[in-house]
DNA sequence: CAGATGACAAAATTTGAAATCTGTCAGTCA
DNA sequence: TGACTGACAGATTTCAAATTTTGTCATCTG
């Protein structure tokens, strides 16, 4: 069988979520892999050094993904208010979408991500981040009255926890749900526009 | 052997938290709360149709202790401000104090709870239910601005969803915690206290 | 010689037979 | 008589043996 393409670490993250979306994260192996790339387990291990670290730069492929759509917002127009309400909006809206469109694949992620909570860290660090250059934005314009931005970002983000915290994804298919979000968002805007 | 007592459903249940305690939700059998007991397994039945509603008795009994601790807060002094925020430290300490003085014990919890939606959404609306006594009376007072009550507390126990659902107990000992949990009542207050 | 292979040891998982548990109920005991 | 027992069937769990997987590396191949 002829190599349809040379074997890259894409190439093999892009068949591991395959290989985990239909397995689930118990039971996807290496070997599973492998087979689908048409190629031996030894190849695998030649890009990943172990298989924890494929689940893991799979995983960090996954949320890159919404941390590259929400650096979008970030950069968009709008005063502070209207992006934060965007900002949170998206996630909110991004995180539902993958849990209602590919419950099988988003299940897999949360067992991924509930079992690399350093790489989660560094995610959550990275959306504080950009919640901070938007708190930042309003704290210069007058905008909003707040202390530190980052200390003041994180808790906007911890205080919207239930909408997009995987753990809390039974939630986000419940009668009245847009409407809970929308009362925590203006409940936290609210408290942000005013020192 | 003498009955040193007549056998009771509180009986029972204390004993099954003991064994849930030291066996874990997972191998803590009826047989082993009824050896316990010194009584065939077959009396446990008689207080209990099944496993499962023992299971749900002595969770409600552990959910219940809580909802008792705070209700003394909402019947105590204070303005509203005061109030909810002594609430909210209350609730937070509570479940702080559950998850550190006997980790065993909580993780056996953390387990039924999540197996039992069903006890936990009304305890959660008990919960709110206090909460939206709090809010009413800092409407009333006109030192809180909010549309409907019950709704405003709701979305004041999903903003703090981090401090006390058990399922983000793994945050409860970290560096700063505190100080996080200060900076979200700060923002709900500041939000609830103008229209 | 750079990349790929597959045999191999150690670790982890699956399997299925044996043991235990759940829930019932006819019968015992005080 | 009403609380309690224990034998029982069916469901579930356990445990050890068999299989599979992980990760390495000497060897192969283009």
């Amino acid at each position: 069988m002829a190599p349809s393409a040379p074997l890259t670490a894409e190439r093999i993250l892009e068949v591991t979520e395959d290989v985990l979306r239909r397995h689930g994260p118990a039971k996807a192996t290496v070997v599973d892999v492998a087979r689908e790339l048409g190629v031996s387990h030894g190849s695998v291990y030649r890009h990943f050094r172990t298989k924890a670290a494929l689940r893991e730069a799979v995983t960090k492929r996954w949320l890159d993904r919404t941390t590259e759509r929400l650096a979008q917002v970030v950069d968009g127009p709008g005063d502070a208010s209207a992006k934060l309400r965007r900002w949170l909006s998206e996630l909110f809206a991004a995180k539902r979408r993958k849990a209602g469109d590919d419950p099988q694949l988003f299940a897999t992620y949360s067992v991924l991500t509930g079992e690399l909570s350093d790489l989660v860290d560094q995610h959550i660090d990275e959306l504080v981040g950009q919640l901070t250059v938007i708190v930042e934005e309003g704290a210069r314009t007058g905008e909003f009255a707040t202390g530190d931005p980052a200390v003041t970002a994180r808790a906007v983000f911890v205080a919207t926890a239930l909408f997009h915290d995987p753990r809390h994804a039974g939630m986000w298919s419940r009668e009245g749900i847009e409407e809970q979000f929308g009362e925590v968002c203006a409940l936290l805007l609210r408290g942000l526009r005013q020192g």
